[in-house]
DNA sequence: GCGTCATATAGATAATTACCTATAGTAATC
DNA sequence: GATTACTATAGGTAATTATCTATATGACGC
């Protein structure tokens, strides 16, 4: 038997004859005349190299082989059944696997649409790649993975963008701070004091640092560290000041002060980035989806900028 | 996804590329070009309607719907590589079915034959139709069976005949019958004895009528018995005398006695017939082989009459 | 930046396939 | 034994496939 020659299209015509038992019956089913079928089941049995269907009492019988074939042959077929279906699941977004990767800051709110989404899909494998700017765009360069979060994007040439989220970054200080009483505040009454400052890299660190530029100040003392967390946790016992997404700290925080300075918060927003030059699984795409629909039940109503409707129409493109 | 446009082939290049992760390599694994594969990929990818496979760092690796894919269809090549498995046992003779139609006083010895094959080859199902002479030739005549086993077979020109056994009709009386203990017989002096016959349309009671014919002798009294089973404890029982073939008689026949009637036994040779109208299933053509082999083994060399590796030789032109 | 891989595309061709119509041959039916 | 329904064969054609060679394109290492 040669199976290089065997079509899946020979096999559908062969389970109709047998099931039908009757070559004529079948070519009607198929909307094919009855020489052509008798054609395909010759060469179907030729592929084999076994008579596969004989007359019996005005019927046809498949021989011991036919059967046999029959047997594989459904079996076969419907697996590609299966297939199809598994595709169609794909393709629909509920089933696959996507990655996305997110600047440090991002993780403190990410986990709110990606909860809800995954009681939605079960089935769609989701891989975060966390890190600070640098990392990422890194990242993004090698075209690691499917989804990118960045509030300030590298380059568009090969990539579409949606904002989803307002990202504002404030001045905070310890509770009970003299100046955390006052009305409005100068950026350049604080410069003397310490700032607690995320590693060089960081996005929150560059946004800080080419606003400072802008207004041309620079800082006094600095103190680094390489992480959100210990950065709030150092402001709350007195180290210093620093310049933080609002989404790092938690929604009480009765031991840090959000500083009424001028010129801030420093706005910018989140957004979904996607490589023009890489295939977006479905899987990401119904996630984009996802959010697009869901966002407002899963975010403070305040951070809500939702421009992904317009990131979805211009990927369908 | 057209399942209509897919081919074994298309499946096998593309398990090959899978694996070795590089469409060159499996050009030459396939020993084909490059291009030719590339070109095949293209194809199946169609087909599919997703993009299957993507290059990551030097490899080319399945997408989701790919990887799938390679799993759909190693199934399926493993399935008809296992059908292909039960094709060679098939056409071995390993495995199948087969029917074989007897006149009945050949059942008591085609056992012998059949058991020790059915041991050899317990994946073979055998059928066994067994009647008089009659009915057996109207099975004939339908194509009804694989195989026939007559002693004066029909018309031979659609079919084929290999002897393997004597068949030896003998008179028999009860034991202690006055003429027993003669030298010979002549068959005129049995004529006033009750004969117990078997019904029209027997093989045996066919042949001893146009050997009575022949020999211009008809028969006095006769009682009609539907079987040789019947005709052997009616005959030990004293109810008369009768022809039956020797293999119906036990080994050890102490209470009946052969008469040495002059011109007697009656020789004929069970044969086995094959239409050669119908396909001999290779399991049918194996049990010949088998009985041809082994038939010394199975029967007392005094039946003996193998002509079946003739038979056989026949079959194959 | 320049070879060296590998892959993709283009263009060509012989073979095969997927159909068809027309017709001959067979088997069941009445 | 004529009718009818079915299957097989022959012959034809447009489309598709399998394969090649030649060439363009792209990524990777030094």
């Amino acid at each position: 038997m040669n199976v290089r020659h065997l079509t899946f299209r020979l096999l559908q015509v062969y389970v109709v004859v047998v099931r039908s038992g009757s070559v004529s019956e079948a070519a009607r089913q198929l909307h094919l005349t009855q020489p052509t079928v008798s054609q395909q089941l010759k060469r179907l049995s030729e592929a084999v190299g076994e008579p596969l269907l004989h007359m019996r009492r005005g019927r046809l019988l498949p021989t011991e082989a036919g059967r046999e074939l029959y047997r594989a042959s459904r079996e076969v077929l419907g697996r590609f059944d299966d297939y199809r279906d598994y595709l169609e699941a794909l393709r629909g977004g509920e089933r696959g696997r996507f990655s996305i990767a997110l600047v440090n800051t991002a993780q403190y709110v990410l986990p709110r649409l990606l909860g809800p989404y995954s009681q939605a899909f079960p089935d769609v494998d989701v891989t975060l790649h966390i890190g600070n700017r640098r990392q990422m765009l890194t990242r993004f360069e090698r075209q690691d993975d499917d989804l990118y979060v960045f509030s300030h994007p590298p380059s568009l040439v090969h990539a579409l963008a949606g904002r989803f989220l307002r990202n504002p970054l404030v001045v905070v200080a310890p509770q009970g701070h003299p100046l955390a009483k006052r009305e409005a505040i100068a950026m350049n009454e604080l410069l003397g004091e310490r700032f607690l400052l995320r590693e060089p890299g960081s996005a929150t660190r560059m946004m800080f640092e080419s606003w400072l530029q802008e207004h041309g100040l620079s800082l006094g003392p600095t103190l680094q560290m390489a992480s959100n967390e210990a950065i709030r946790v150092g402001v709350a016992a007195g180290m210093g000041l620093a310049v933080l997404s609002e989404h790092v700290l938690p929604p009480e925080h009765p031991d840090i002060a959000i500083l009424p300075v001028t010129d801030f918060p420093i706005e910018s927003h989140w957004q979904f980035i996607v490589r023009r030059d890489r295939r977006l699984p479905h899987a990401a795409q119904g996630f984009l989806r996802f959010a697009s629909g869901h966002l407002g039940e899963c975010v403070q109503p305040r951070f809500l900028a939702n421009e992904l409707a317009r990131l979805l129409a211009d990927l369908d493109q």
